[in-house]
DNA sequence: CATCGATGGTTGACTACCTAAAGCATACTA
DNA sequence: TAGTATGCTTTAGGTAGTCAACCATCGATG
């Protein structure tokens, strides 16, 4: 075949960003699998930081609260966490995170923190830049 | 409900990071819903930017071949880009961009960076300096 | 040139995820 | 008490992911 056709690295900002975009999404994707997760499951694990109920948490991992019930089925059967009814108002299900949940979502945090491609090569100065840049863009993204 | 539990947006750059992906995917996927196709799709228009034969373009979008089949059925269904035989060596399937699907690419492309949320409302300062930050990370990435 | 191993691509089976629409239970309000 | 809205689940239909098996073609070797 002729030449590698990358998904054409434009010199733009946006490009870069785009990039960028698709090497988490590899990164979360991979970490994700050593933990027999989808990338999904992994960012209902995550986001369960605090308890929450179904529609909150779809509404953090934006997609539809149907959506939501298999992906919480799965993390159940597993044991990582626990649907139970808000005394408050019967029809919510709050979820907690169970103990080996909580185990397992620690060394995933860690695992995707401490194994993030290039971060670790930056020296303290571009780490610092870099930070800043980004907390900016969060900004402005918000 | 309680408080909303966000993916937890550690002040780490690697929890910026993360964050920064989960809002990219969220952009490249409206973006791509704007054109009805989904994000592989639309990657895979994206890196058809030079013609690549399957393997190429499974090995630029990360997964396996056989998926790759069923990604450019559906793009070649819309007329979007065409199996060419390679005569080189018949094996091989040249995926071609038609005339349609080029014209989509652009106004893909011109999309995905002309409305990449947050970036318009950087200084120029701030876009040279987020710019720099980011090709030092992608090279290190690499 | 006949065969054989390697390579490119597709197919099939299975699972996950995504949407939209319908359904069920519970809450709130008139 | 009736009526409406809300939280969640279910169903149906489609896309995408893996893995294993398969077919066609290539390239090398006897």
């Amino acid at each position: 075949m002729t030449t590698p056709a990358k998904p054409r690295s434009h010199p733009t900002l946006e490009g870069q960003l785009l990039r960028l975009g698709a090497r988490i999404r590899d990164h979360v994707a991979a970490t994700s699998a050593e933990f027999d997760l989808t990338p999904q499951q992994a960012f209902a694990l995550r986001a369960l930081n605090k308890p929450a109920s179904m529609q909150t948490l779809a509404k953090v991992m934006r997609c539809d609260a149907s959506n939501v019930t298999g992906i919480v089925d799965r993390l159940e059967e597993r044991g990582y966490i626990e649907r139970q009814v808000d005394p408050q108002d019967r029809r919510v299900r709050r979820l907690a995170v169970t103990d080996t949940g909580r185990a397992a979502r620690k060394r995933l945090e860690a695992r995707l923190t401490e194994r993030f491609p290039g971060t670790a090569a930056l020296s303290a100065m571009e780490r610092e830049r870099l930070e800043a840049a980004l907390t900016r863009l969060l900004e402005t993204m918000a």
